[in-house]
DNA sequence: ACTCATACTTACATTCTTATCAGTACCCGG
DNA sequence: CCGGGTACTGATAAGAATGTAAGTATGAGT
């Protein structure tokens, strides 16, 4: 993953790919698409995900360019997570993906994954 | 990601992602769309992939229920890889993400990703 | 002083994913 | 009987992603 020039891409899924891969930024996206959220919501609404991991894809979201940090200095804290522009778009992409998912869930939920990985 | 019991998502996007994750999944769906393709075609067909990658993300994909193997009783052997009916709908449902990527690419060829990964 | 809440950091551990490279079985042409 | 082509399999290792648990800074309220 790591290049030091600019990395190249075989097609627009794989860059696609690139950019909302790992198992939450997706989720991340989709949790965010009906307006800002603080830190801790973020955290609350994305089931499973560690403080950790949230702020790493966090960051690398923000380097993408998929969304923009606010924080407003008070005590304690308060920081807001919001889609820029890039963000809404590709959330827009996804939706197609999504719905496919809920249409099959049931066939996905009974795959036996524990023989995969 | 193991686990004896039956997997639960929090969302279609959630399932999506475990049907369609990891680096090589989605350039092999889009790989295959045109028709099947044998084990050595889809090799050079998927610039970077290793033997073994290749055939790990296969039968993942065949367990899945993406995508169909055949294999023809001949010396040398050959085994033809196509997409079922599921694997088609799902490769229609991330042709809109394949699109995204593909209008944005140059913004995200510059991103730092050393800077990231 | 002491506790609370928030948004992080840091160190470390574990698990997942991908790479490297050698080897197998089969028959055919030379 | 040797090498070539095909589709794998296996051992091993490196690297990336993710998880766990603890600690930090700040000021307001008690």
């Amino acid at each position: 993953m790591k290049q030091t020039k600019k990395r190249t891409f075989t097609c627009g899924l794989d860059a696609a790919i690139a950019v909302m891969g790992g198992k939450w930024k997706g989720l991340i996206l989709f949790t965010l698409q009906d307006g800002p959220l603080r830190f801790g919501e973020l955290r609350r609404a994305v089931p499973g995900i560690s403080e950790r991991v949230l702020i790493l894809q966090l960051r690398e979201m923000e380097t993408t360019g998929l969304l923009h940090r606010e924080m407003y200095h008070q005590v304690p804290p308060k920081v807001e997570y919001s889609l820029t522009e890039f963000g809404h778009s590709l959330n827009s992409a996804m939706a197609p993906l999504g719905e496919w998912g809920e249409e099959h869930i049931e066939r996905i939920e009974v795959i036996p994954w524990d023989e995969i990985r």
